[in-house]
DNA sequence: TAGGCTTACCTAGAGGTCCTAGGCAAATTA
DNA sequence: TAATTTGCCTAGGACCTCTAGGTAAGCCTA
């Protein structure tokens, strides 16, 4: 019988379709599979296990994301950038649920250790325009990531929803208060 | 023999606690069943299902926070109040972390309602002191929430340990800017 | 305090997911 | 073409979810 020609690559990417269709935690190694027509047994050659997949399918994510933003950014800098990598960084998370639910798991350090650097040095790459200097730096890229995490997160589970005010105003607004908190960094 | 006296409140507080030992993700029927030391099929007569039961524990969850930081705001106003209110809600994340993963599932808004309204009443106390009116108020209090849980969600992931700056001066830091962008929000 | 009612908990079992062990056959290499 | 590698298989065990139907514990009433 013919073989589905499996990769470890290949698999990581079908359980991102599938985690964007179903949601994170409706992928499966079952489920998986059979998108392939294969039996479960069969992707143990090619992952370890089930938790094994979901951290190559977060890591994946994250650096599908790091590239999306990165593009964005462009050239730009102070507010333009900033805006630029926030719209990136939450269409990206609307585009994808499932991949973005993804990012959040806990890795180890060194999994993520390379997905971390170059989103801190995104991160970075944003506030050149804002006159910070280590390790104020550290504090402010910290603070936009928490920002922008913080407010798609909960965006996502609904916490917005008992408000009637827009979820589009108070964004721009937060994009607002993290560029005006960033040109006046307190020292 | 003897029973085990079981209830739907029983459960989910047990739930809660076997959350914070062995992680949200691992709080099974099962579980639960081998903790009372009935049958899964057992606790079917007090909940309707699993996906049931993590909601309980969510609603539990968020309840139960309200409840502490309400009690550590008591009196105070301006950057006291933020202060207190933001270390109350790190305090609980930490202290608490099976139970503030379970805040994190999406609630439909019927189930949410109650604690999102509570939620929300809380988090504008928080922001008398600081002389901002709706729809200003609604964004404000966004920007503050958003950057309490992306910060608390972002430390639990280990999404800061790729820096060595402390993680305690740059949560400090943060309080500093939302205090300051609270007090001079552009208008 | 004996009867009946409610319900807490049970057994049995079907169906799903995760994963291992061991086997065969297709693809690759010598 | 023979030898090796490896992709996918069957079989099966362990655990989780949930339903149907039964037994007995505890409560209420007479």
């Amino acid at each position: 019988m013919a073989r589905a020609g499996l990769t470890a690559d290949r698999l990581t990417q079908a359980a991102a379709d599938l985690a964007d269709e179903v949601g994170f935690e409706n992928v499966t190694v079952s489920a998986l599979a059979r998108h392939f027509g294969v039996k479960d047994a069969s992707l143990y050659s090619h992952i370890r296990n089930a938790q094994d997949l979901r951290v190559r399918l977060a890591v994946l994510a994250l650096a599908e994301l790091v590239d999306r933003v990165a593009e964005s950014i462009g050239g730009r800098a102070g507010k333009d950038a900033l805006v630029a990598f926030a719209s990136a960084y939450r269409r990206y998370a609307h585009e994808h649920p499932g991949r973005y639910a993804a990012m959040q798991m806990a890795l180890d350090p060194d999994t993520a250790a390379d997905s971390a650097l170059k989103h801190a040095d995104m991160t970075r790459a944003v506030l050149r325009g804002y006159e910070l200097w280590e390790p104020e730096l550290t504090d402010a890229a910290r603070l936009v990531h928490s920002t922008l995490h913080g407010f798609v997160s909960l965006e996502r589970s609904g916490a917005f929803h008992s408000q009637p005010r827009g979820v589009e105003a108070s964004w721009l607004r937060a994009l607002d208060a993290l560029d005006s908190v960033l040109r006046a960094w307190p020292s």
